[in-house]
DNA sequence: AACACGTGGATTGTTGAACAATTCACGTGG
DNA sequence: CCACGTGAATTGTTCAACAATCCACGTGTT
């Protein structure tokens, strides 16, 4: 899909903005056209051809950059305009590193007493595991994803789910350019069963720690992909 | 110091605006006024005056109000305004469940190997013991923020930085309202030194869990004087 | 006295035009 | 091939205007 693709289909949303809330409107729209590949990474974000399909000034789809940039989901260059993010090695890195201490943190200290949320991160499994038995890649890679969620979601933070939410928006940022590749998520699922099974035998500890090696290991995959693209 | 005053004050600032890094420098402009407590928790800031005084447009300092609200400094009201944030219990609390994770697992797992951060973590301990006997409150205060920084950077993470640095903004906000009270600031001096001894005897479990005692200490204690004013 | 309603003014949210500043793309000359 | 100049495109910011919403105050009713 072209940039004058997206703008077109961009064109035809109906218009959800209310009053107060356009900037955000635009923002979320955005968002959701770079989630789905329609903006690949590197994409410029023109202004005036933006602002003119979604019917909004460039003050105000300006404002929604501004959003956009917070999450690190477009990069912003001063003078020469908006990209889609195109995470770097190093933004890679970064990436890593925080959920290197969040995951694991989340399983180690939150959600103390609950079997509720251990019963949701075996349903998400299971439906990692339909996916991946059907060739399913995108959906095996989305469950995957809501797995990582869930294991955040522990900790019962607004702020670290929203912290969440960004940096999975980047890891999908950064598979865009990796293809369909089972390689990238099927070796995972298993992974995510084996720590779902620590923390229901209360060895969050030994959860977290597993967790730790499992990123080690992930970051390494997807950091060696990159450097051979 | 009044709202008129602090534009005032304002007013004086030479403008150290570049091009294409206005809205940042307002944003900056501002952060600096709040955490001086010149703009207390609560203070509605008007656009109009604002920018008369900081002799920027609207436009742009709204945009410094996106930065600043996206960070908690500020709380943007749609149709009504942006005050500088109040933190409510439910923020303070949001706020220690954040600190209960971010902290521990910066303990627990990071700066490995390293002699030269439990080093920075003594300094900035002595710096609170001696603030503590001048009876410098304020200047304690800031001591054991910079060992709570210290205990973040850790994890070698400049996003986590940033979230502290946001976090540690906001405790201010909090602290604002509870005057020159040195109860909420001697008592963890020599915490901080029992965290420092365990990290410096390899003991980083334990440094952990007692950073998770200390955290749910001092929110209680924190809350307790919410409840009563 | 307390409450409800209406009105005018103030303020915020957004648009669009204009201008300043910077970058980009291209052509020309060495 | 590289350096430089130029015009166009684009971004960053300002300004004025208008739409939308809220706030403060006055008036009337109970």
């Amino acid at each position: 899909m072209t940039f004058d693709d997206a703008l077109a289909a961009m064109r035809r949303l109906s218009s959800g903005a209310r009053h107060a809330h356009t900037g955000q409107w635009v923002a979320g729209a955005l968002r959701t056209r770079i989630a789905e590949g329609d903006l690949p990474p590197g994409t410029k974000l023109l202004e005036e051809a933006l602002g003119s399909a979604l019917g909004v000034s460039r003050n105000t789809l300006r404002e929604a950059f501004g959003i956009l940039a917070a999450e690190n989901i477009v990069t912003r260059v001063p003078n020469r305009g908006v990209f889609v993010a195109r995470p770097t090695a190093e933004d890679i890195a970064e990436i890593y590193r925080v959920r290197r201490y969040l995951e694991p943190a989340a399983l180690r200290w939150g959600g103390a007493g609950s079997r509720v949320a251990t019963a949701e991160l075996d349903a998400v499994i299971a439906r990692a595991r339909s996916a991946r038995d059907a060739g399913d890649v995108a959906a095996m890679a989305g469950a995957n994803q809501e797995f990582h969620k869930a294991v955040v979601a522990r900790a019962g933070s607004a702020r670290f789910d929203a912290i969440m939410s960004e940096v999975l928006a980047e890891m999908r940022l950064v598979f865009h350019g990796m293809g369909d590749d089972p390689a990238f998520h099927a070796p995972y699922v298993e992974a995510n069963g084996d720590i779902a099974a620590l923390l229901r035998a209360d060895r969050a500890d030994e959860a977290a720690e597993g967790m730790r090696a499992y990123l080690d290991q992930a970051e390494s995959q997807l950091l060696a992909a990159v450097r051979r693209s």
